[in-house]
DNA sequence: AGGCATGATTTTCG
DNA sequence: CGAAAATCATGCCT
């Protein structure tokens, strides 16, 4: 039974059904023959198949010009069977049928009321909280955004990585140049999206606008279909922003593992630290320019240093008889050192704090064996200020080693140094005034630093 | 492999 | 917040 008319008849139900429910339209209720899958993509004039509804509901199926409106709807149902040439006859005929501009319009009115309903599904993304954790990650590692170079100035790394090391050994600037290169692959990358996306986007809108001459097709729609294209375009770039982040992770990870790594400090390093450590006995807290001096001194880090000394502090009063040997060796040399230069007249030889002034006696926690107070002797034998303060200091463990004493008790007149309850070094807070009984109120800063 | 040395990190404390 | 104390993790020596 090829009657058209009754063809016409579900032609015009599926149109109602396309106003009235157009998902149930879209999901295909079609009694209309579909065309064949093939051959669609590269003829643009062919009918798109979503809302084929043709003409208005008749109110009287019969003959005449409802005859015509079903076959300018086989005549579209059939194109895509056609060949290429066929094919553009008959959209040249079609086009030119006297038909055409009524069924267009019933087509856009149909559209737009589709559109309409459809339009409450879409344009609904909230700017994606993930999206944006990644890029202000992104932006924090200094992968996005403003390129940073300069070695001196504080950097990504630097920043996040809290009070860790920062010096610019060969990891960190090997983990820079890791950086930047995730940071290239990310741009480049990025640019292929960006390129890709808006050579997608023209492409189709050409075929949009070419198809707008044969089924109706809004601003609005095109504008939806750019919005879908760039949405999944976005969501790509998504992706690759995740990698990005998670290299970076990768590198960071890496990078403060070996951060974490231990390598012992070079020669030099432990002979200035150690130095100063033994030379300042009494009192081994360097202030923040000693620290700054002697991590220059030894190439390491200020932090380190700060390490170094609290490694060393409660190394040495744990188990003090494990480094006598060394606290000699150092203390002789300092002792040397330091008269070498009193004898010259030098005061400014050892890398002394100023608040080390107190060569105030400090007491094990766990020995009842204590540091000899030697104030008085020195006090009296060499009064010069800054410079004897650490030649006593280095004297105190030769004279620990040969003889004892034992006295806690500091002179009274000399206690800058508050000795705690359990007997912890105890930085007194401003010795310096009264550490200098040689009345050398130069010896507040015996310059640290040359 | 095991143990100690040692630099770094974490936790505790004043 | 800085220092002490505890702990971790690796280097290095045997």
């Amino acid at each position: 039974m090829d009657d058209p008319s009754r063809l016409l008849a579900a032609a015009a139900a599926a149109a109602a059904a396309a106003a009235t429910h157009p998902v149930g339209a879209l999901s295909g209720i079609p009694p209309l023959p579909l065309p064949p899958p093939d051959a669609e993509e590269l003829e643009p004039a062919a009918p798109h198949r979503l809302p084929p509804p043709p003409g208005p509901p008749p109110p009287a199926p019969g003959p005449g010009p409802h005859q015509d409106t079903g076959d300018i709807l086989q005549q579209i149902m059939a194109i895509t069977d056609q060949s290429l040439d066929e094919a553009q006859a008959r959209k040249h005929a079609l086009n030119c049928h006297r038909m055409k501009p009524a069924l267009f319009s019933v087509l856009c009115e149909i559209k737009e009321k589709t559109v309409l309903s459809i339009r409450g599904i879409k344009e609904e993304d909230p700017p994606d909280a993930q999206l944006m954790r990644l890029d202000n990650m992104l932006l924090a590692e200094g992968v996005s955004g403003p390129e940073k170079r300069g070695r001196g100035g504080p950097s990504a790394v630097a920043a996040t990585s809290g009070g860790c090391p920062n010096d610019n050994s060969i990891e960190h600037s090997d983990y820079r140049a890791k950086l930047s290169q995730i940071r290239q692959i990310y741009h480049s990358e990025l640019e292929k999206y960006e390129q890709a996306c808006s050579e997608f986007t023209t492409h189709v809108m050409n075929l949009l606008r070419e198809q707008s001459r044969t089924r109706p097709i809004s601003p609005k729609e095109i504008e939806r279909m750019v919005n879908i294209i760039h949405g999944k375009f976005s969501t790509i770039q998504m992706q690759l922003k995740q990698s990005t982040c998670e290299a970076v992770m990768i590198l960071r990870s890496r990078f403060l593992d070996a951060r974490r790594k231990r390598r012992n400090f070079s020669k030099q390093a432990t002979e200035v630290l150690n130095e100063y450590f033994y030379s300042h006995l009494s009192n081994p807290y360097p202030s923040e320019e000693a620290k700054e001096e002697l991590a220059k001194k030894g190439g390491i880090t200020v932090s380190q240093v700060s390490n170094w000394f609290g490694n060393k502090r409660i190394r040495y009063k744990k188990n003090m008889g494990k480094f006598q040997e060394e606290a000699n060796i150092y203390a002789a040399k300092t002792a040397v050192d330091a008269t070498t230069v009193v004898a010259q007249g030098n005061q400014a030889n050892s890398p002394s704090t100023p608040s080390s002034g107190s060569s105030g006696s400090f007491k094990m926690t766990n020995s009842g064996d204590s540091f000899i107070n030697l104030q008085s002797l020195t006090y009296q034998s060499s009064p010069v200020g800054a410079s004897v303060q650490s030649q006593m200091d280095s004297l105190h463990h030769v004279i620990h080693q040969t003889g004892r004493y034992d006295s806690l008790v500091g002179n009274p007149l000399y206690t800058t140094q508050r000795i705690d309850t359990n007997g912890s070094w105890q930085d007194a807070t401003t010795p310096s005034s009264i550490t200098s009984p040689a009345g050398d109120p130069g010896s507040v800063n015996s310059d640290a630093s040359n």
